[in-house]
DNA sequence: CGCGGCATCAGCCATTTGGATGATTCCGGG
DNA sequence: CCCGGAATCATCCAAATGGCTGATGCCGCG
């Protein structure tokens, strides 16, 4: 008997995902979690063979930085990461996280169950059209900002101006139009407008 | 007993909102529909009192086109949104629309059925938080941009410049600018990327 | 019919932005 | 200890953007 642990936000979900893992009979839900604090802590207790997770849960810590540290469990649980977004960067990040796999919450209950059993087996298990795109992005990979440029990009996106951003970030527009230059080199840009633009594409921010 | 018909495109959560609902005994899940589509022809069928349904139905109509199709039916359904998102357009667009209710994903699953109680009793049910906000909407009502300026948004959006945006629009520059003008005065603010930043925080695009 | 809203266009001008180039400092890894 | 990446700052210049004012034609509504 394959044990399963939920970590899902909202317990609506969490209902539905119980129903339809339960309704066969080679899977067992040992327990939810509504954040990935309580996942952590439920996963060294329960040792669950398969973590089904979200990637946003709310408030507290992200599904990447969840499956980071269930990973680092002895034994570890293999984690499914189930998700409604498809952005490249949160895919990849699951992938290098050390996730089993990565679905879409949109499919059947077949497909997710069936994902949970080749991920106990031990098995790399991707929603079909991000298959593609993974190995895609191992080719030609998401480009790296430094967290300063993160930095940057996220006050971009809010619509500050390069002054603004000085100000907040206690440094001079030089150094913005400086952090600002890289960005755009780095997602081949040449606006900030654009660069907004792919940042929220890939899920850079 | 009260009759409730579910609108959601993932399976999962539709398993789960049944699962929550057929707890108690009062109310009754008489059918399921994964798009807008199946939704109307649906309720036409079973008349239940309570429709329950997301804003984000994937590639069909939204949310807000079902719930006015659907109080165009006679008798009317009461249409409960319950989603993830609370962006200000789109809650103020459900209530304009006739919906009897804005409810969000992560509320707890108890809340959910006194909603659909308190909906097919008549009333207005809205999340605590949001209830606020949507007076407060009320007074400061969201800007009304025409149709053409919310075109010149989304293509603003996507980080085209004015002269990539009036080339695909087949107008000059100088028209775009003009475009621009209204709708940096009605958002109030004074660069594109403010303007884009409004427009996704309050769900104008 | 006249009025207002909408879409279209134009010109002028100040500010912002983006590109190019280069300098300095700091820090961690080989 | 030296190298390279990162962050910081600077200058110069061209292009894009934003503010302002004003004009035209169309259409619906009272």
């Amino acid at each position: 008997m394959t044990t399963v642990l939920l970590v899902d936000d909202h317990p609506v979900v969490r209902s539905g995902l119980r129903a339809v893992i339960e309704a066969g009979d080679a899977l067992t839900v040992v327990g939810e979690a509504a954040t990935g604090e309580e996942a952590i802590v439920l996963a060294g207790h329960l040792r669950p063979d398969v973590v089904l997770c979200d990637l946003r849960l709310g408030s507290g810590i992200d599904g990447i930085r969840t499956t980071i540290a269930l990973r680092a469990l002895d034994p570890a649980p293999a984690v499914l990461i189930l998700t409604t977004f498809d952005r490249d960067a949160e895919v990849l990040g699951a992938i290098e996280a050390g996730a089993a796999g990565y679905l879409l919450k949109d499919v059947d209950p077949e497909v997710i169950v069936q994902g949970i059993h080749r991920a106990a087996a031990g098995d790399m298990v991707l929603a079909p059209d991000l298959a593609t795109r993974v190995l895609k992005g191992m080719r030609s990979p998401l480009p790296r900002l430094t967290d300063r440029e993160i930095e940057v990009l996220r006050h971009l996106a809010r619509g500050a101006t390069n002054k603004e951003i000085a100000r907040t970030l206690f440094v001079t527009e030089a150094t913005v139009k400086s952090h600002l230059a890289h960005i755009f080199t780095k997602l081949d840009v040449d606006s900030r407008s654009r660069a907004i633009h792919v940042a929220q594409e890939t899920g850079l921010i």
